[in-house]
DNA sequence: CGAGTTTGACCTGCGC
DNA sequence: GCGCAGGTCAAACTCG
């Protein structure tokens, strides 16, 4: 609307609608409050360039819209941060869709979408090839070991190699979660295999894998340092698997088969409901955000959720060349 | 004892 | 080319 003033180029999304979001307690969605006009304040979105570069991303919008019923249903009925946490996500592949706080999201746009890389390629291939080659990359200690670094030396070029190829990014897509809890329950399995400090941010970001075996899915999660209250979860790559959760009597188990069934929900609600509702063209490009209320009582996310692009209109304008 | 977490070091990409 | 910051690895550690 008109936000596309202010310099379109810095703009934190996060920030911005976590802030949005804290006047709003609940709805934080225009989908629900129909109220664009709250967002109508400066909104540079522009730390997002580069999530849609395509005009049509809006249809992926207007399909929601059109599909909020099946949306909410699902959820609602869904209900469980399984698919809740999932969600959606078509997404700025091939790009560092840098998000979140302190990121200059400079990247991902414009990125050569990587000549061979394809989302389905990379999901199922990379994983294990990605994880190889982080392997033979990796196997750490030669590093001033200069002498013996002959074998060393060599697997090094060789990864470094080996791994500008299969740096393959993974879709990703982003919301954020009012709670308390860090690492919010979603029905998977996730193993933390780092942790780092964010620059402008005291609080550090984690990152997660999926500990399903070759299910390469990951996800960071950081605080937002501009309000602490709101978690923001980027999730990377589709899971190749089902839900887990149905273990702990979580997410999954709350889906009744027949709904899995009907939907084609059940292994990876976001990507199908994505793959159902988006248009081809807009698969795979962008980073999507989404808005997400968590309900810290029964600790899993509340079904409302949206795009964030959809919160701040002028988040589906990008830089112009 | 296995699974998950912590943490320091290393690697990589990007901007200057 | 250099430095910074993000991302990843893997040894050590913790927990159930």
């Amino acid at each position: 609307m008109s936000n596309e003033k202010e310099d379109p180029y810095h703009y934190d999304p996060f920030h911005y609608n976590i802030q949005q979001a804290n006047n709003r307690p609940v709805s934080v969605f225009p989908f629900f409050n129909d109220n664009l006009s709250v967002y109508d304040q400066q909104t540079p979105a522009q730390n997002l360039q580069g999530f849609s570069d395509d005009p049509s991303f809006m249809s992926f919008t207007d399909h929601l819209h059109g599909s909020m019923d099946h949306y909410n249903t699902y959820s609602r009925a869904l209900d469980v941060s399984c698919s809740s946490s999932e969600v959606i996500s078509p997404v700025d592949q091939g790009g560092s869709g840098k998000i979140g706080a302190g990121e200059s999201a400079a990247t991902n746009e414009n990125i050569p979408s990587t000549p061979n890389s394809s989302i389905s390629n990379s999901s199922s291939n990379d994983g294990a090839t990605e994880e190889e080659s982080g392997k033979i990359k990796k196997h750490k200690q030669p590093k001033e070991s200069t002498a013996d670094g002959d074998n060393d030396g060599d697997a090094k070029k060789v990864s470094k190699t080996k791994k500008k190829e299969k740096r393959k990014k993974e879709p990703r897509f982003a919301f954020v979660t009012k709670s308390e809890i860090d690492h919010l329950e979603d029905g998977y399995r996730w193993r933390k295999y780092g942790q780092k400090a964010v620059k402008n941010s005291p609080y550090p970001r984690s990152y997660y894998r999926c500990t399903t075996q070759k299910c390469m899915v990951k996800k960071r999660v950081e605080r937002s340092f501009e309000d602490p209250s709101t978690v923001i979860t980027t999730y990377e790559g589709q899971h190749n698997h089902h839900c887990p959760a149905t273990l702990r009597g979580n997410a999954a188990g709350m889906l009744s088969p027949s709904l899995l069934a009907s939907t084609s929900i059940g292994q990876s609600f976001p990507q199908d409901f994505l793959t159902r509702f988006l248009p081809p063209s807009n698969q795979g490009d962008q980073t999507s955000i989404f808005y997400q209320n968590h309900d810290p009582q029964n600790q899993r996310y509340a079904p409302e959720y949206g795009l964030l692009q959809d919160l701040v209109p002028s988040f589906i304008h990008k830089k112009q060349p």
